[in-house]
DNA sequence: AATGAATGAGAGTTCATTCAT
DNA sequence: AATGAATGAACTCTCATTCAT
């Protein structure tokens, strides 16, 4: 709002992203037209084309810093010293769904919208790819090893673990995914809480059947 | 694409959800403009204002057609003559991810795009309803009969039935719109039989989870 | 609203007047749509052109009505038993008022829509005029029979008849427009009452001018 | 038509507003659209959003540019050197009607559509006002203070001061609507000569009036 | 006498994007 | 580094009107 102070121009390329997700977050996905960020942040909408080559680098972008966020939250599992692969995926699952439901707006960029993946692959046709860390290839390195670890413990026997890995990422993105678009079937607003529980359900049953498995 | 032999002509509306449908899939969502419609059936952008109020319409109907069709491939676990909860809930999860894998253009209206619902919502208050079908209802209302038989039986002690059908659907409903919206982690295109081979594993799971609870 | 009973639809062209006039009275002259006029009188927007050559010729006839109308209002002078020419001017202006506030948007159409006189221009150059009373110049003689009748009395020598009928149409005119456009300089709504208050004003300033000339 | 000269592209906003006043005049207050405006002055049709809000925008400016210049006329009386209440008000009378038919579109803008009222009223609500000289309000206060200076001076004992320039106003209103719009009821063409005619006719018996009055 | 089906023409508006300066 | 000025290409939607039936 107004045009920012020389400090606060260091960065216009931050100051872009910054203001798309704010008007993300505030008025959804349909409102972020580069109008708009450029009157946000006191530039014309021309300038917003020195530092992205078209809008869809924008999402690009918002899109990978989503995917960095969420590995962000997931390393908290390690950080917060949780030992064990059942508790260490429990814990994991939380974190997605914490993700998810603290940044709603990030997670439609990240998995419901086709124009950052478009921009990707046009990037990566024309060999203009620079070298970026892959957070997304992260975190589900960091849920794959979670599931090996289970694995390892003799637990699945005879699954893939990339099937398993799968299985527990559907869960969880599908929990999330109907909160987020209201599409749970329950009369009140949809809670962090609920997400918490329908997760404690599947994984106790989960853990039940490792136990099962075990005990045979 | 041509003015359509009079053959084609019979049901113009029919015709305008099949080619809205197929620009759908074809094109991605934000593709889908009266125009194109017009165009693709060789009629007049005025003409599809004949059939429907406005393009929101169209997507309502696309919306409600899917909840349909998603209830008729449900309806095969019965006519199938599936008997025992437990395979009933297995063979309704299969059901489910055929539909959405043989349908997905009606699955993205189903559950990604919010302006079918705008629009509900919108007749709703205008108190346009009439009396339609509500088949998002009967499928949901199926699936928890599904999982209040295995409650009957003893299964899941002390889970609510609603909690319960709510994880069941997030798992179907996560595995298909990462596979439909291409997040699979697998270098291969996404299958059926991949879609399957998850669904057992979590119903295996689930089913030894059953097994071990009866067995205490 | 619904289709009239056989009864009813003798003079469907009469049906149809009366419905433009209720949407114009109603809704306003943007309002009038074929589209309405057919929906409210039962009849598909293509009968509409059984009866009348085009929207223009709709207008021309409300048009007409406000006219003969108008004449109505004036000739109440007549049946009243007014005497005397000043009285009658001033009975005829209270008229001219009474018809204009009653019925605003016949106004409208008899003074502020081109496309009734558009149309009657046409139909004069293609000779398709018809034998119809000019109930327009029936009202404006009656004005100007009233003029001379002043004149006659010795009033305003040297004074044109058409000058001067001009002059007290012109006032009266004006008056009932800026009401109707709400453009009198009044901060409370304007009334019946005060255009009778400012013609009487008007009236009084001529009798007296008239007095003063007649004791010269 | 086609594209202006440089030195013509200066101010497009004033090019703008000629035009519509052009269009206006030449053809109608339905002929201005966007299109045809921007046709006209060589532009696309989204240039002419570059300058004004919307339609309703352009129509506004109009009607405030023509009660700047109705002041302007108004403001002859005085650079003229007239004095004395009546003569003021005779001349203010003569000034109003050249005015209205020097600029007959401008008039029409001012007292015959709704759109440029409306454009204000919503201004007004959402609080952009924005600090602009009230050039309507500066023309009534002119006249009422011309009809002041008749009170004061004993005329037209007993009468309020904004009913008697309401009077006025209607006269000259009604003369100048009449006569551009067409309905003299003379069979030549309508002249400055003819308006001025009766507009004298009018003064004059209101001057008799006064005199009459005076002389009591 | 009446209409179902259709359209051409056009409305206002918005957007991402470009480029000379 | 930044922008003022502009546009092409859409968009949704509405209307008066036509004509085969």
């Amino acid at each position: 709002m107004g045009r920012p102070k020389d400090s606060d121009r260091r960065d216009v390329r931050a100051l872009i992203l910054e203001q798309a997700k704010k008007l993300f977050y505030e008025q959804g996905y349909g409102q972020i037209t580069i109008r708009k960020i450029a009157r946000e942040i006191g530039y014309s909408p021309a300038a917003i084309y020195l530092y992205f080559q078209n809008k869809d680098e924008i999402l690009y972008e918002l899109h990978n810093e989503g995917f960095r966020l969420l590995y962000e939250y997931k390393m908290r599992v390690i950080s917060d010293g949780v030992e064990g692969p059942e508790d260490r995926l429990n814990k994991g699952g939380l974190m997605y769904i914490n993700f998810a439901l603290d940044n709603p707006e990030y997670y439609e960029v990240m998995f419901n919208m086709p124009e950052p993946r478009d921009f990707m692959d046009r990037q990566q046709k024309s060999g203009d790819v620079g070298e970026r860390v892959d957070y997304a290839m992260l975190s589900y390195r960091f849920l794959r090893e979670g599931v090996q670890g289970l694995l390892d413990a003799g637990h699945f026997p005879g699954v893939d673990v990339d099937t398993a890995a799968f299985a527990f990422w559907a869960f969880v993105h599908g929990l999330v995914s109907l909160i987020i678009r209201k599409r749970i079937p329950y009369p009140q607003a949809p809670t962090r809480e609920l997400a918490h529980q329908v997760m404690e359900f599947f994984m106790f049953s989960m853990a039940q059947r490792i136990k099962a498995a075990v005990s045979d």
